[in-house]
DNA sequence: CAAAACTGCCTTTTT
DNA sequence: GGCAGTTTTG
């Protein structure tokens, strides 16, 4: 028998057993499904599957990194060559081999959320959409489900139910434009092209359908339409693939995932086995009875009994206070009670919330209090403005044709470029079908720029060609220690930053960025400027710097749900329970009180020992107090009805 | 014509 | 409590 079988519980076992054929593995939270994934990795290639064969797809980065190490653990060196990592992560490398087929340069561009942000408002600009009709970030939103739900902008136009929609549709058109003429593809972009390539290149797909005898898909209740139609052009043919996932635990409906995915499995892929991982080895019975409670009240299931395989603990405990300041002191002084008196460590606390500004109620105490805390999410390094910046500067130089970066940067530093002269050359693209940057030398060839413009677009080419000169020989630290130079960029941090406190702090985030590069610069086989900028837009969340030695800082997280999924702490705090929050006021709208129940499951389900849910009486909403009712899956919680006086967040007046 | 000061607007979740 | 858009000043 295997070594890798040891230890497993039946159903686990026969999950890594089943090595031929569609395979779909219902793993309840807690039941050890990343045991299971790695350990079938493992008896792979045991088996004699060569680690190239394999493909492992996750949804985030910290997934795919947690497989590596996990398989590696297992199987030592045999994992190198192995595919594991984020379907964008995958179809990135796809786009960048084969660019051209796509009428793309190999320096295509990747833009990240705050940039498709810009050209939803650009596109709503042009189409003189005042933004208080359409919302930059609602119509984005709404343009990413059309493109996640395979809807071209054509479609959408033609489907508009009403006036907003039409709104909307012509904003998509103009921003699918915007993207092609500067050359650069958003993530949702990443999934579409690269699953355009699989299914209309055959000469592409087949070697990779080939190569791939074994594909697995982690988290598969996120799939979305274009992931599964990538997996399903993977695994053509062959059919060997394995799903893993919960249909409790989907939560980004929003994105394009659509729970019917699992519940479908088996008529997409007939034959397909079908594994249940019920016992759960994560927490107490209290703990998953609560949990239980919760997800019972939703219809549509595959319908899964966790089993606690750890015996009883503490009960689950309900809090009322009386503000978020309130609850943010509370629970920083009992985290800090747990670690001094009854020598839990931080890392084994985790504060859990809905919405990432929950987060500063809570940073505000924990820092009085000297507890230290890691924020997951929410404002991370890259949405620093002078990582932004410089960000831009080499997408500039990567793609001359990325204008969302040129405007960004274009007086930044303050150069004596102004609006009137920026709004001139856009006004030229526009009128060539060119961009920005073209129209700008056009005009100053032309003579036609004021003289100090003139002089700065000079000094920014030469800027630009720096950089370029440094990365064409893999010396990323250099291109971005030449642009810095070249821009001053360092005078632009001294005079936009008044303090020396927020002025060093500034100067950091540089820092960083170069420290990126130096680590780009030596792990990469070839590093280009491309690979360089695709790297930090796809592992934008890269939290693995300045941890301990060990691999893990000593501090409590903080967290939205969302980030928590696949994680999990012996002493959990899940804060803000209330209606208009968990669940979401936007979901009662939308009709997604299901999957607010499910966001709910999966934070309860985090906690190990000690399970702590908080809600407030009053909360800050805009400056202003308003009154919070507890979150109706409190009362399902504890098999309770709602008082009278109980409102829920369907009925709140919003003064 | 460009930069600094000021005001009023929203806040779901992520690759 | 931040940022974008607007007004005011240089």
């Amino acid at each position: 028998m295997s070594r890798f079988l040891e230890g497993l519980n039946d159903e686990q076992r026969h999950a890594v057993e089943t090595v031929d054929g569609p395979l779909l593995v219902l793993a309840g939270a807690g039941t050890g499904k990343t045991r299971v994934i790695t350990v079938r990795a493992a008896y792979l290639l045991e088996r004699g599957f060569r680690p190239e064969q394999l493909l492992l797809a996750t949804f985030t980065n910290k997934a795919a990194r947690e497989m590596r190490e996990r398989l590696r653990g297992l199987a030592g060196k045999a994992v190198e060559g192995a595919t594991i990592g984020t379907f964008h992560s995958f179809c990135g490398r796809l786009l960048r081999e084969h660019a051209p087929r796509l009428g793309l340069p190999r320096g295509f561009g990747i833009c990240d959320g705050s940039d498709q942000q810009s050209l939803v408002k650009a596109a709503l600009r042009e189409l003189r959409i005042p933004e208080a009709t359409v919302h930059p970030r609602a119509a984005h939103a709404r343009i990413s489900l059309f493109k996640n739900t395979l809807v071209g902008p054509g479609d959408a136009l033609e489907q508009a139910a009403d006036d907003w929609d039409e709104l909307v549709a012509r904003c998509y058109v103009k921003y699918e434009e915007a993207l092609g003429r500067q050359r650069v593809v958003d993530f949702d972009d990443m999934l579409l092209k690269a699953l355009q390539l699989l299914e209309q290149h055959e000469d592409i797909r087949a070697p990779l359908a080939e190569r791939y005898a074994r594909v697995m898909v982690d988290e598969y209740q996120d799939t979305n339409g274009p992931q599964y139609r990538i997996v399903r052009a993977l695994a053509a043919g062959h059919g060997n693939l394995c799903v893993v996932g919960d249909d409790d635990q989907s939560i980004y409906g929003w994105r394009g995932a659509d729970v019917r995915r699992i519940l479908e499995f088996e008529k997409d892929f007939p034959g397909a086995t079908v594994v249940r991982l019920e016992t759960n080895y994560r927490s107490t019975e209290e703990i998953l009875d609560a949990a239980n409670k919760v997800i019972r009240n939703n219809p549509k299931r595959h319908g899964k009994t966790l089993r606690a395989w750890a015996g009883h603990g503490d009960k689950v405990r309900v809090l009322t206070m009386e503000d978020e300041s309130h609850e943010a002191q509370y629970v920083a002084a009992e985290m800090q009670w747990a670690h001094d008196s009854r020598e839990e460590r931080w890392r084994d606390m985790a504060v859990l919330y809905r919405t990432a500004t929950q987060a500063r109620a809570l940073e505000v105490e924990l820092r009085s209090m000297n507890v230290p805390y890691r924020l997951v999410g929410g404002m991370s390094f890259f949405d620093r403005k002078e990582v932004r910046d410089l960000l831009a500067y080499l997408r500039l130089a990567a793609n001359p044709h990325d204008e969302t970066s040129f405007l960004r940067i274009v007086n930044v530093p303050p150069r004596g470029i102004g609006k009137g002269t920026v709004d001139k050359a856009v006004a030229r693209a526009t009128e060539d079908g060119s961009d920005a940057w073209s129209a700008f030398r056009v005009l100053r060839d032309a003579g036609e720029l004021p003289a100090q413009a003139t002089r700065s677009f000079t000094a920014l080419e030469a800027a630009l060609d720096a950089c370029r000169h440094a990365a064409a020989h893999g010396r990323m630290v250099d291109a971005v220690h030449a642009l810095v130079a070249e821009v001053d960029y360092r005078a632009e941090v001294d005079r936009a930053y008044g303090d020396d406190v927020t002025r060093d702090l500034r100067w950091n985030g540089v820092g960083e960025l170069l420290d990126f590069a130096e680590n780009h610069q030596r792990r990469a086989k070839d590093p280009t400027l491309e690979s360089f900028l695709q790297e930090l837009a796809l592992e934008a969340d890269d939290d693995r710097k300045d941890e301990d030695d060990d691999g893990t800082q000593d501090a409590v997280t903080l967290m939205t749900l969302h980030g928590a999924k696949g994680l999990e702490f012996p002493r959990v705090y899940l804060v803000g329970v209330e209606e208009g929050i968990l669940p979401h006021r936007r979901s009662a709208l939308e009709g997604s009180l299901d999957e607010e129940r499910r966001l709910m499951y999966v934070g309860v389900t985090r906690a190990r020992e000690v399970l702590t849910l908080s809600f407030c009486a009053q909360r800050a909403k805009f400056g202003k107090a308003v009154v919070c009712h507890p979150s109706r899956f409190l009362f399902e919680m504890k098999e309770k009805q709602p008082p009278d006086t109980w409102l829920p967040v369907e009925q709140h007046v919003t003064a």
